[in-house]
DNA sequence: CCCATTTGTAGGAAATTCCTACACCAACAA
DNA sequence: TTGTTGGTGTAGGAATTTCCTACAAATGGG
């Protein structure tokens, strides 16, 4: 499944804090086209018709109105698109089946992380239904990715994490840029990320025994 | 004044999603270091002595606490720390007088563009205080800034967004791709931006007149 | 003991960032 | 009017980053 052209994307959130900076890490994938954004429910019913999005990503609780009640509209318009909601809380599996049975493809809630979100984002992008079973887990992927890394990619991955350049790493370490960044690459790969920020938080993350 | 070393960065947010996000966003600018974060605020109280930050950024309703509260506590621990409050609500004046005398540098509400939460951020870094003047207005300085750019930025700035590789914009405009460049480099200066989701939001936002 | 994978190392090509340059034109000042 | 200043269109160079490939030594499984 080549998965068809561009994610066209319509984001409905009501705080600009949460909508900017998510639509920020989301645009970051060039596979994803943003084709409208709305605070509301009703302005998003409007603008849905000539936007033609592919994947609607909705708050459940919207200032006018419920996500869920918003998504229903919105299937009945076009039953072909694919709505990721967000909740405000973890959702029971009660709850969950009440949201398949309306139609929606996926619900990740605002305690998750961020890479969840748009992981599902893709995940639904062609119709499928996605079941996350991320249930609040102290990191586990997180940890068993850090065992994944070798010894010299763990020197490494701390120095970048500390912002130290590439080439007071390589100098450090006694080799060259080039192999660092050979370093740097498979460390990227093993843990999918993208960017240093991703990078930086995970090692945080780590050292600090993800307990907070 | 060139403004001291790293900005050394706490931050309690609850829900993991808005944390993840911010940070991915602040922690792009090099002069930033996370020294911790929460979720909650006794947690914050316990982790701040051995952070030792000089910024705290801190969401005002926390689910075992305020964050008022919480940072009046942590002003006693350490007075010469930064706290720059979010707030769910924009902030009236009178509320805002009364986070100043708690020694709170700066409120941001979640209603923001998250560039003005960055900037704060920045701004009261070294102990000044900031009042905020930004006021849910029909995005002022981003049509002045568009305003600001020229017929070939523009046009640039355009194909840019709509994410047309610099090759073959040059190509499309009949210029090399180092022109491209310079004009790329030119419109980000302009319009404050570092990354391209920040054109293509921008972008987007300015053709839908900001009307959402 | 042999084969497949992982690890440590690095090179090349293309793209990007950051900085500089420069001619041209318009506006403004003396 | 002439000289100066600043924005615009154009581009080059250096350093860095990304993406991909390579390859020998080590390691682990069968």
């Amino acid at each position: 499944m080549a998965g068809q052209r561009r994610l066209r994307l319509y984001v409905t959130i009501g705080q600009r804090l949460l909508r900017d900076s998510l639509l920020f890490q989301i645009l970051l994938d060039s596979e994803v086209e943003l084709v409208g954004e709305s605070e509301t429910g009703v302005a998003t019913l409007n603008h849905l018709q000539e936007a033609r999005p592919t994947v609607l990503l909705i708050e459940e609780n919207l200032q006018d109105n419920d996500g869920l009640t918003i998504a229903e509209h919105a299937l009945t318009m076009n039953p072909s698109l694919s709505v990721l909601l967000i909740s405000d809380t973890p959702v029971s599996n009660g709850r969950m089946a009440i949201y398949l049975e309306a139609g929606i493809k996926a619900v990740v809630s605002k305690d998750q992380p961020i890479q969840e979100l748009i992981k599902t984002l893709f995940y639904i992008r062609n119709g499928q239904v996605y079941i996350g079973n991320w249930r609040q887990q102290p990191e586990p992927a997180a940890m068993l990715a850090y065992q994944a890394l070798s010894g010299r990619e763990r020197e490494v991955a701390q120095l970048m994490a500390s912002r130290l350049p590439v080439r007071d790493i390589a100098g450090r370490l006694g080799v060259s840029c080039k192999t660092v960044h050979s370093y740097k690459d498979r460390i990227f790969v093993k843990l999918g990320f993208e960017r240093l920020p991703e990078l930086i938080l995970f090692m945080q993350r780590h050292q600090h025994g993800a307990a907070e």
